[in-house]
DNA sequence: CTCCCGATAT
DNA sequence: ATATCAGGAG
């Protein structure tokens, strides 16, 4: 049975984490919102190197969702075709251009019912534009986040919503915006699903993962 | 729950 | 060879 970490274990970790990495910057290329929010669409199900690799000459080119509209579909998935499930992803951020142009004249809606009812954006989308490009204390719960929670002990849940709620009443307020991108790097570069490098783990003294020793 | 679906790490 | 990657829609 695992166990939970306490507040004080908590604090510790992000005081650890902070202290190696002060201002955690997300890695998925971008220039301006729209750009991010495409980016965040195109992410789902690859890793942002993939991405960025398609992304940066795309948006050279689109960074608009009038300039967008105007490569088509298929110009578009020439841009992403080497990334995963490019054929939906393509349709969803056109469809997604023709709302933000009609009911938004173009920039990005600041509050998560307008964002949701995007083309290809659900609540983990929205919440990574939400706390990226509007500087919202929200957490986005992607793959790293559900599992780095589940592991050390920060939150249990079945669900990325249920760990989300979990995670937004115990992570301190003053850890809570820069909260999202540690937990993902930290979920990418160490507590990774495969290999997790618990042996060298800046935060293996708060953490409740059973079994470390071995990993 | 299934489908979408290419690149990369192991 | 297969698990995994900043998930979402039907």
């Amino acid at each position: 049975m695992e166990t939970l970490m306490t507040p004080y274990e908590i604090d510790r970790f992000f005081e650890e984490l902070s202290a190696l990495d002060p201002n955690p910057q997300g890695e998925l290329y971008s220039t301006n919102p729209f750009t991010l929010l495409v980016a965040v669409v195109l992410s789902a199900q690859a890793t942002d190197k993939g991405v960025n690799k398609a992304t940066k000459s795309l948006f050279a080119v689109a960074n608009t969702p009038q300039k967008m509209l105007a490569l088509g579909v298929d110009g578009l998935k020439s841009y992403i075709n080497t990334i995963g499930l490019y054929n939906t992803k393509a349709k969803n951020i056109m469809g997604l251009c023709i709302k933000l142009v009609d009911d938004f004249g173009g920039q990005i809606p600041d509050n998560r019912d307008a964002l949701e009812a995007l083309p290809g954006v659900g609540r983990k989308t929205a919440n990574v534009v939400l706390n990226a490009a509007f500087n919202e204390p929200v957490i986005a719960v992607d793959t790293h986040i559900f599992r780095v929670s589940n592991r050390t002990g920060l939150a249990f849940g079945k669900t990325p919503l249920e760990v989300e709620k979990k995670l937004m009443k115990r992570i301190p307020q003053k850890w809570l915006i820069k909260a999202h991108h540690w937990l993902v790097l930290h979920g990418r570069y160490i507590c990774k699903a495969r290999k997790p490098l618990c042996l060298t783990c800046p935060v293996r003294g708060e953490c409740h993962y059973p079994n470390k020793e071995t990993a």
